[in-house]
DNA sequence: AGGCTATACCTAGACTTCCTATGTATTATC
DNA sequence: GATAATACATAGGAAGTCTAGGTATAGCCT
């Protein structure tokens, strides 16, 4: 990520990482933040230090449901699943940004548009 | 602004403060606040203690030039121009912001596309 | 056996950005 | 003379992300 993306990215984690597990149906941590840089090409490179609370923060607001699993080839994961609720959450937040971008659109619209 | 909104505007705003000049020719704090307002029909409402700071960094930075003018009826204000150097880093900003709202549609594309 | 890499998760502390709350001052209006 | 609009200033706090460390498992290579 360039000097500004992480500042970009402020208020946008949320909305990704739901948007992510809605679409994949369930999924973990490490595997979010790979997925993430791969769709992006490159531009999100989210940090553990920021997915892993954010997890935990959002099965606490119980917009995730987390379950331990094991795996033939490594360390347990923590898979999401993502709840009604979170499903709520998740159009909540696309509107939001839909009417962020379009304002950012607003201000640098000329005034005769 | 709503609850997420000033989250989102996160690094946002020198790009729409530098914009905003640049369009303008010139501006001071107190009109670019209500002018982002009325352009983005209420949608972002920088506060008082965001903008001066904010002003002020960016003229340090020489990418603003400031100076005080009088007026016939009120206070004075502190008058900026956008400069050169200003110009070229609005640019990289606007690229940025793109670069970024492109990543977010790329990680929400579904995989067939 | 030992070292390296990939996977997978965790945490404390720092940093940046923006907001809150408050203050000063001028002019016009009621 | 009280209030509102204009116009700027500042200290302290809140929120979100990053930095920089840590733990642990499994596979591969020498």
């Amino acid at each position: 990520m360039n000097d500004y993306s992480s500042n970009l990215l402020h208020g946008n984690t949320d909305m990704l990482i739901l948007g992510l597990i809605d679409e994949l149906k369930s999924a973990h941590g490490y595997q979010l933040i790979k997925e993430m840089e791969r769709r992006s090409h490159g531009f999100f490179q989210l940090k553990e230090g920021t997915m892993y609370p954010l997890l935990r923060k959002l099965e606490n607001e119980g917009l995730l449901e987390g379950r331990w699993e094991a795996t033939s080839n490594g360390p347990e994961r923590r898979c999401y699943l993502i709840t009604p609720r979170g499903k709520e959450f998740l159009n909540y937040r696309k509107a939001s940004w839909r009417d962020f971008a379009k304002a950012i659109d607003l201000v640098f619209r000329t005034e005769t548009a």
